[in-house]
RNA sequence: GGCGGCGUGCCCAAGUGGUUAAGGGGAAGGUCUGCAAAACCUUUAUUCAGCGGUUCGAAUCCGCUCGCCGCCUCCA
C-alpha cells in the first residue's frame, strides 16, 4: 500500500506482472554535491526496493543521473538562461577544466555518498548524456505525431495536444497558473506559454549534440521519459521522486510518454515530502544546508545514523531534521551494533531461552509496517523492540537463540538498512592496544585502579573506548 | 489567487471512531560494576493547538478560529 499522488489516496501497489516491480526513481542533477534532502528521496526509493524484495518480488530498479545542464528557465533561451551546470563550472573554474569533468566529479561523489548511506544499487543507473539517441528519437516521434512543433529556437511540446496535462498535480486551471508568483518569460515562438521545451538551441550552452533540428541540447523532461521507457517498457509500475517534481517534471513526463505510446506512463506515483531543518526549508543563505560530507566527514557522524535520521518520519510527511534528531539516531544505530556484538558473542553457547518466535513476530510486524505505506516510524520501533528482547535475555541466550538474533538483525538490515554487519578492518594500533589491555587486566587484579584507569583514559583520548565485560575487555572506536 | 500538508509529553514521533495514547532521545531513581561504559528495571501526556458540533463513545469525523509549512515552469 502506497499513497498514490495521482489519486491522492492509499492504493495497493499492483505490478502489471505479478511480483515483478518495474520501478523508476528520479535521480539528481549533478552540478553540485547532493544534499540530505535529496538523499531522503533516494532513501524512500531504496525502501520501496527493500520492501518489495522482502516480499519476494523481483524488482527492476532504475535510477538516473541527470548530467546535462538545463536552462534555468526551461522554456526560454535568452541571456538569463545560463544553466546550473554552467554556473557551477564558472564558480569552480579552477577546479574543473570543463563541464564534462564537473559532471563526472559530482556524479562520482553522488554514488560514493549513495553507498555510504547503504542504498541499494539500481539495476541500471542511466545518464542523460549517454541516451541522446533515444531522446532525439522520442522528440522526432512527438513532432511527427503532431504533439510537438519545431521553431527557430527549439522544439516545444504542444500542451493543447494532451488535454490531461495537470492530472497528477491538480494544476488543471491554466489561467490560475499564469498568475503564479514567478515571472514566466515568454518565447514568442511558443504557441502557448505553458508549452515546454523538448530540444533547445543555444550557442552558449556548453554541451551540444547534433539533431534533426540542428545543434542543441534536450529539455529537462524528455530524458526521464526516454530512459524509463528504454529500460522498463512503456508502462512502469511505480515512478518516484521528490514532491517538487510533481509539477512540472512528472506532469511533463506523462504528457510526453503517453502522447508517444497511448498507454499510461506509470501505474503508480509516489513523492517524498521535503525535508526541513529546524522547521525551515534548507538553504545555503540560512546556513542550514547539509551534504552527506558536511555531516559525515566534517562533523564525524555515522552515515548509517544519518540514514536512520532521514527515515525516522515516513516519506509522505515533511521531515524535520535537527542535530538532535541525528544524534538520537546515532544512539539507536549504536544500539543495533551493540546488540549484534551480544548476539554474535553467544552463538557458541548451549541451552538457553527461546526468543526466535518473538523475533520472527517483530520482524513480521516491521515488514507489515513497511507494506503499510512505508511506515518507517513503526518499522523502526519494531526493529528496536527486537533489540530489547535480545538484550533482556542476553545472559540466558543459547546458541540457537543467538543465531536467531543474528538472523533477525540481518533481516532487519535487509529491510531497513540500519544495522549492517561490522566490517572488521584491522587497525594499525591493535597490537599495541592488546598489550595495554592485558597489562590493564593485571593492574586490575592487583587492585591498582588508578593505573588501570590511566590506560583507559589514554586510549579514550585517541578515540578508542575500553569496556569491561564479563567476557573480558572490548574496545570500539568513538568520536574523538 | 490556485493546489496541498501539518499542529500529540522537555525533543523527535506512531496512532485517523472503542481495552492501559507505540517507539526513540532526554531527564530522574535503581540493579550490575573497583570505577567507567554498555545493558537491564522503574518513573516521566486523565491528555492529543483552541472553541463548538456529530456520536453511547473522538487525538481520530464535521465546522470555525489560531499558528506553522510546502508546491505553482531551476529545485529531491
Amino acid at each position: 500500500m502506497l499513497t498514490d499522488t495521482m489519486s491522492r489516496s492509499l492504493e495497493a501497489l499492483e505490478p502489471d506482472e505479478p511480483e515483478h516491480l518495474k520501478f523508476y526513481s528520479c535521480g539528481p542533477t549533478v552540478y553540485n554535491l547532493a544534499h540530505i534532502g535529496n538523499f531522503r528521496t533516494f532513501i524512500t526509493a531504496d525502501l520501496v526496493v527493500r520492501t518489495a524484495e522482502a516480499l519476494g518480488w523481483k524488482v527492476s530498479y532504475v535510477s538516473n543521473i541527470t548530467d546535462v545542464g538545463h536552462l534555468t528557465q526551461d522554456d526560454v533561451a535568452d541571456a538569463t538562461g545560463e544553466d546550473k551546470m554552467a554556473a557551477a563550472l564558472r564558480a569552480a573554474g579552477q577546479q574543473f577544466p570543463n563541464i564534462w569533468d564537473l559532471a563526472r566529479y559530482y556524479a562520482d561523489a553522488f554514488i560514493d555518498d549513495w553507498k555510504r548511506l547503504n542504498l541499494r544499487e539500481p539495476m541500471v543507473r542511466p545518464r542523460a548524456t549517454e541516451h541522446m539517441r533515444e531522446q532525439i528519437q522520442a522528440i522526432n516521434q512527438l513532432v511527427k505525431a503532431g504533439h510537438a512543433y519545431v521553431t527557430p529556437s527549439g522544439v516545444y511540446f504542444r500542451l493543447s495536444s494532451f488535454p490531461e496535462h495537470g492530472k497528477l498535480s491538480g494544476n488543471v486551471d491554466k489561467e490560475q497558473l499564469q498568475v503564479g508568483v514567478r515571472d514566466v518569460v515568454v518565447d514568442d515562438n511558443k504557441e502557448h506559454p505553458g508549452d515546454f521545451a523538448l530540444w533547445k538551441q543555444d550557442d552558449k550552452h556548453l554541451m551540444q549534440w547534433f539533431s534533426p533540428w540542428g545543434w542543441g541540447f534536450p529539455g529537462w523532461h524528455i530524458e526521464c521519459s526516454a530512459m524509463a521507457m528504454k529500460y522498463l517498457g512503456d508502462t512502469l509500475d511505480l515512478h518516484a521522486g521528490g514532491e517538487d517534481l510533481v509539477f512540472p517534471h512528472h506532469e511533463s513526463e506523462i504528457a510526453q510518454s503517453e502522447s508517444l505510446t497511448g498507454k499510461p506512463f506509470s501505474r503508480h506515483w509516489i513523492h517524498t515530502r521535503f525535508l526541513v531543518v529546524d522547521g525551515e526549508k534548507m538553504s545555503k543563505s540560512k546556513g542550514n544546508f547539509f551534504t552527506v560530507r558536511d555531516l559525515v566527514d566534517e562533523r564525524g557522524h555515522d552515515p548509517i545514523a544519518l540514514r536512520f535520521a532521514l527515515m525516522a518520519t515516513p516519506y509522505n510527511k515533511p521531515l524535520n531534521f535537527t542535530m538532535q534528531s541525528l544524534s538520537d539516531a546515532g544512539k539507536n544505530v549504536e544500539r543495533f551494533r551493540e546488540c549484534r556484538r551480544v548476539a554474535e558473542g553467544a552463538v557458541d553457547r548451549t541451552g538457553g531461552v527461546e526468543i526466535a518466535a518473538e523475533l520472527d513476530r517483530l520482524y513480521g510486524e516491521a515488514l507489515d509496517a513497511m507494506c503499510d505505506d512505508l511506515n518507517t516510524s513503526v518499522a523502526l520501533a519494531k526493529a528496536l523492540e527486537g533489540t530489547g528482547v535480545i538484550f533482556r535475555e542476553q545472559s540466558l541466550l543459547g546458541g540457537d537463540s543467538a543465531r536467531a538474533a543474528v538472523r533477525y538483525l540481518d533481516q532487519i538490515n535487509e529491510l531497513l538498512g540500519i544495522c549492517p554487519p561490522e566490517t572488521k578492518t584491522e587497525q594499525s594500533f591493535e597490537a599495541e592496544l592488546q598489550v595495554d589491555i592485558e597489562r590493564r587486566a593485571e593492574l586490575k587484579l592487583a587492585k591498582l585502579f588508578a593505573e588501570a584507569d590511566a590506560i583507559r583514559l589514554k586510549w579514550l583520548d585517541q578515540g578508542v573506548e575500553l569496556r569491561d565485560t564479563p567476557d573480558g575487555t572490548v574496545w570500539k572506536l568513538v568520536k574523538p
